[in-house]
DNA sequence: CCCGTCCATGGAAGCCCTTCCATGGTTTTT
DNA sequence: AAAAACCATGGAAGGGCTTCCATGGACGGG
């Protein structure tokens, strides 16, 4: 049978409040008291059960991410600076990762209604009006992380810029004919990023050829940011013949890791024959030579978790937007270097 | 103000034990009431309390993960599995990631003492005789995953034969001067591969050279199964000049990245020049071609998390070990099909 | 020396469930 | 027809904590 609090009163002949301040570090008590309580806690190797804590404080000390955890290592990197964070804090992180974008709404459905978290971060997903109601309805603590609803909280990354930069870049090292390998259509980084793929080619006076664009085909619950999606995208591209692109722009570091590997079977070299270019940096990135635009991940992760500790500490409802910029990381396979 | 069970009972009229029954689908319950019930509970949006509930049941419904999230992809993977059958058994993943082994026993406290987890998977880490005993002494269910104790239950790989088939492979692929890449020697994963691969190298009659066994250097609180420890181990292979192997095993899949990144930096050739083999079968080492020992992870997971629901339901004591076998998968790097 | 303050403290009530026991009604048995 | 067995049900107790309110002692001021 655990000790309770009760036997540490009662040992320590004291009540259970003064016990229950001595753990809480109430200022209201005597330093005598507050060292023989302690004593007896130590020596009875008493732990206060956190769920009949929860239940009295009404905060679980927990939050929940919500997270599409098996598309990509971009998002076990964001985690990574959850974790970290949610430690820092003293919390526990509860992981919902969904594999399976229909059970967003699961998750989302647990972690409002059953009250097992205080607060919510929500990863690259997208959110159903439904829920954007009740999460203001009941001030329910969420932030969104590399995704953005105008009406809740968000940290979301400069995409349209970023996709802007990368093929600016790869136009500053003379390619002309430059393809975009995208995810599909129906998220918003894709279209951000298209975006400003379509900017930098206009803006350079490139012609923009609808042949150069392509989306990830993909499983029909997956979102296209994945190795076959990229090695698919890029075969597709290839099957231009003469006409194909000379630099590639892909959406993520793992569509161009595919797209890679459809280079190397058509036996052609990177950058000599291709150049290519990703989004993200995840962490194999640099072992490939993949020249990419790096997202903050750390930064984003550190934001979020800062903000939604801040909104589950005061229940402020002013709408957090928080955007942060990439950074272009030149390695080897856009042929900067060759020059 | 949220709503209770109290409200639901008034309003249908019955007492609370009752309402309890029909959220419980408890069978003795008329089905008339049973319907009016869960009429109200419908109306009125009702959701049990989870924490109320755990109080009530001493059970929380969720399972502890201590796993060390920061070195490998292959413990994503293992994640991905574990997430997998905690959804099926509908309960809630909280993960301890340890970045620094030194968290590792804070975290076991936390779960054993705290009582906020009903078990715990145990990934990869070494478990201290202290904690051994106390989770000995509450019975508290736990199952080690790739990690073994004797005195509790364990799904491990059978590393050593693992590393003994690699190495052969190597040696079947006809290269004599085979040289392995390893962790650091405290770990058993270590240990066990690298018995294997002396075994392998031995019944073939090869000599073995101490200059071919490096271990991965690295970060002091770092297992040394990272890139970094690839790419400086297999910088020290190179450094012998001439005397340099001409296949490498390595401990791990992500080490192989690292000694590729090395090896093309010499300006060598995989695997015309050196051929190496891994050990994992991460997600990214198709796309690089990599020549491995598959770990079946989603099947290690999901034999983990069975037996671990198991423990919770009954508390039987016997101990449980199972091994599982790894799988070649043959791809570029060994230069098997170059024949 | 008495009264008003202030502190440190005890412990009841409350958080929201589950579960056990008691109850009254119904059905079966003899 | 009475006794026995059985059911569905209500609700108190209990799970382990926090917090508020009441209390009594110490202390300063008049």
């Amino acid at each position: 049978m655990p000790v309770t609090i009760y036997d540490v009163a009662q040992k320590a002949g004291v009540g259970i409040g003064t016990v229950s301040r001595v753990i809480n570090n109430s200022s209201q008590i005597k330093d005598s008291t507050k060292q023989k309580v302690l004593g007896v806690i130590n020596d009875l190797n008493y732990q206060p059960h956190i769920v009949a804590q929860s239940l009295a404080r009404r905060k679980t000390s927990s939050i929940g991410c919500i997270i599409p955890f098996f598309t990509g290592y971009f998002f076990v990197e964001l985690l990574r600076g959850i974790q970290r964070k949610v430690s820092f804090y003293k919390h526990e992180l509860i992981l919902y990762s969904v594999d399976d974008v229909s059970k967003t709404e699961t998750f989302l459905k647990k972690a409002l209604d059953e009250r097992r978290v205080d607060g919510l971060l929500f990863v690259s997903l997208d959110i159903s009006p439904e829920y954007v109601r009740k999460i203001k309805e009941k001030n329910f603590p969420i932030v969104l992380l590399d995704s953005y609803h105008d009406e809740l909280d968000s940290i979301k990354v400069n995409n349209e810029d970023g996709a802007f930069r990368a093929t600016t870049h790869l136009i500053n090292c003379g390619y002309k004919k430059i393809a975009m390998i995208n995810g599909i259509m129906s998220s918003l980084p894709s279209i951000t990023r298209f975006e400003g793929f379509k900017k930098a080619i206009i803006e350079a006076d490139l012609e923009y050829d609808e042949r150069y664009f392509v989306q990830g085909d993909c499983a029909p619950d997956a979102d296209g940011f994945n190795k076959e999606a990229g090695y698919l995208g890029m075969k597709k591209l290839l099957e231009l013949g003469k006409a194909r692109p000379e630099a590639i722009f892909a959406a993520s570091d793992i569509q161009a890791v595919g797209a890679l590997r459809a280079i190397g079977e058509a036996g052609l070299k990177t950058p000599e024959d291709i150049a290519i270019i990703g989004f993200d940096d995840i962490e194999l990135s640099e072992h490939i030579g993949l020249t990419t635009m790096r997202q903050p991940t750390m930064r984003m992760a550190g934001l979020a978790m800062t903000r939604l500790m801040e909104k589950i500490g005061s229940k402020n409802d002013d709408v957090f937007v928080k955007r942060v910029e990439t950074e272009l990381i030149i390695r080897d396979t856009c042929g900067f270097n060759l020059k």
